[in-house]
DNA sequence: CTTGCTTGGCTACTACCTATAGCTAAAACT
DNA sequence: AGTTTTAGCTATAGGTAGTAGCCAAGCAAG
């Protein structure tokens, strides 16, 4: 039981030879991540609220009670797959910004092109991410840690922007946060809702990304003082 | 049979005696509306994709397979549902564009608040039209068509602001015209996905929706040439 | 090597769901 | 008044999530 427990992160975390023993809750995880992909591919046929467990199980060559043994409901795969995702959201957009080529104004253009090209190659996570689309499911706090996390690492990079005088100190405060979130999200949910099916940047909304960073600055402009 | 398919639009077009003799189709129509505000209900309390056919049956007082004398499906139910809603916020979008205090950029705004005001209100039926949330479900062209009249309406209000001087030309062209729609996308998404049980306008995203139209502008900023 | 515990599979079952087939009685039209 | 239409019904097929309980294989300690 124990062992099992501690098996439940699941990381590849000790890259030595193992604590011994657990070639057991290793194996289980195993199983858990390739339930999760089979998941994720049928969410993809299916819709993502349309996820059936007796696919999952019939995919894996399993009867689906037996798929308890791993999840303990439905909602569970979901809330495995929600922090799936928002850990890799939160890793792609980490990297792009911090070998962005400049801080400021310019790297939460590179984070946002980053963020929005992860969105739509791995689209049915980005509709478990960002829209309430499972009826009766919300992510446990465990899952939306790593949300919060990409918040504070926007707000570190608005306060960067704003210190080089790109932007009024305001930006950096709640409401502009706020709007920050609010404009990447437009143009992401209009693709993700409208024009799913198109490739990288051929689509009408994907290419308004790249102007983003400008309106941002246009709704907070640096006080004169400040500018220069 | 043709009464009945006449009766499929069900709108209260002609006010008069009634084309007489239809009482059954009037009958009929009334029950399909019923339905569909029992089925709103239902989406309200248990999340849009999670209605059921059977749990509105109940609550109408009749045994399941009943109401398929009404819609031949369920996704036929989403299809209705999905068109009043279009044909609302159609009609609620246009009536304050029409009654702006003025034309332009302003009237725009007036637009954009109005049309924000009725998502709050109606978040169900929101989250149907502006999300792509029930598996397998598309709307059909007929539930569509109002969404393409709003788009025109948008034109039109942006094509007076250009004349007016008050946006640069581009701004009526395709690019433009996504952008505006990507601009109130944003935080309605916010708003429904992470706060969507705050009343008016306490919330977070929605006070941001007044600020959409100088962001539109600082896109979109006219010629010096026609500008005064 | 054997004994015993853990576990990952299974079958059987409950309770729900969408949808179809076909019956019947009441309502409406002619 | 007779005929047609229709709005309800039951029965049924086939799908789902999740629970209970059985059993055999894997593993570990004596």
């Amino acid at each position: 039981m124990k062992a099992s427990e501690a098996a439940t992160s699941a990381g590849p975390a000790t890259a030595g030879p193992v604590p011994v023993g657990d070639r057991r809750s290793r194996r289980r995880a195993e199983t858990r991540e390739e339930i999760l992909d089979i998941a994720l591919d049928l969410m993809a046929e299916e819709g993502v609220a349309g996820l059936s467990l007796a696919a999952v199980a019939r995919r894996l060559g399993i009867r689906p009670p037996s798929l308890y043994k791993y999840f303990p409901s439905r909602h569970a795969v979901y809330d495995a797959l929600f922090q799936r995702g928002q850990e890799q959201y939160r890793d792609t957009v980490t990297k792009a910004a911090a070998r962005a080529p400049e801080p400021g104004l310019a790297a939460i253009g590179t984070a946002f092109d980053a963020g929005a090209r992860w969105i739509m190659g791995n689209q049915t996570l980005a509709q478990l991410l960002f829209w309430r689309t499972v009826p009766k499911y919300a992510p446990t706090p465990q899952a939306y840690a790593p949300a919060l996390q990409i918040r504070d690492l926007m707000h570190g990079l608005v306060l960067a922007a704003v210190e080089r005088g790109e932007l009024h100190p305001d930006a950096a405060g709640p409401a502009g946060l706020d709007l920050l979130a609010s404009l990447i999200t437009g143009p992401v949910s209009q693709q993700l809702a409208n024009e799913p099916d198109v490739p990288f940047e051929e689509g009408r909304y994907m290419p308004l990304v790249a102007r983003l960073p400008d309106l941002f600055a246009a709704a907070y402009p640096p006080t004169d003082a400040a500018a220069r």
